[in-house]
DNA sequence: TACAATTAAATAGTACGCAATTAAATAGTA
DNA sequence: TACTATTTAATTGCGTACTATTTAATTGTA
């Protein structure tokens, strides 16, 4: 090839691309089936920690989902606004807001049930590829917390 | 565990959510980097192709960066204020707008090299693992071309 | 106590992505 | 030729998300 000097630059030769456009492919994917639930596949993500601990602080969960308070903070106004979650100062440390799912939020979490099913017929991999894949990714995140930008 | 009927919606049993994380904690890594060539991540994929090209239509463009006219209108836009590429109708069709790089788009190559140089300490797969982690990104990508809403 | 440092969330500015509409050129057809 | 349909890209508007900065509360320390 003529120009091999610039081949470490070549879209196809990166790594990047394929799981940026994978990622953003899937989200877009998931929004037919989020439109129904009238969330966004962040507002999503959000609902499941909240599904699963009930309540949770703006800061535990920007951990667990690496998003900072600047995505969740309006993320979290606009849950409030569609009634799916309260948010509340704690008595016992006023910077820390806590974020409570409510009963239309849990009833939500009925209908979210559907979306896995209609989503697997979209991503053609068979399970062990599935697993794969995540430990992949596993393994780049765990390289990352290692050296610490964050 | 109590709600075995929701584990499918468990943000930690679900394949898309290392996907997401991963790809979008890439690009923030990518980005001190990009700012030294004042590029976002968006465009430094939009130049690769330029650089390989010279010279690409907004849709052929498009097309490979799986990015629609709305996002690439104001992105080629950006690109050409910064004096790295030109934008022009081409005479054979008039519909078409042609996008090509300027010497100093060019020039931007060289500094270009520096970035998989500097993103490699940062992800920590060995070539063997990089590539089946492509692969199973392409065999998801491939298997959404067949059910095409696109 | 007073002051500096730290922590958490909110805010402001920019980029991105999507949908719908518009405009222009070309292709197809009566 | 005239008319319609199709194609292509630009444009607009809106919502989402990310970065950097600011504000408020708490903690640590002199």
């Amino acid at each position: 090839m003529s120009n091999d000097k610039y081949a470490s630059i070549r879209l196809g030769n990166q790594m990047c691309f394929p799981l940026y456009a994978c990622s953003k492919e899937i989200v877009r994917r998931y929004k037919p089936f989020l439109d129904e639930l009238k969330l966004t596949y962040t507002q999503y993500i959000a609902m499941m920690v909240l599904w699963e601990r009930k309540s949770v602080t703006v800061k535990e969960l920007g951990e667990e989902l690496l998003l900072d308070s600047g995505t969740l903070t309006p993320l979290l106004k606009k849950l409030e606004a569609k009634g799916y979650v309260v948010r509340e100062r704690m008595k016992s440390d006023e910077r820390n807001l806590c974020v409570k799912v409510t009963s239309d939020g849990e009833a939500l979490q009925e209908k979210a049930l559907e979306i896995p099913k209609q989503m697997k017929g979209c991503v053609t991999l068979d399970p062990e590829e599935a697993s794969l894949l995540c430990s992949l990714l596993q393994k780049i995140m765990n390289g990352f917390e290692e050296n610490k930008p964050r």
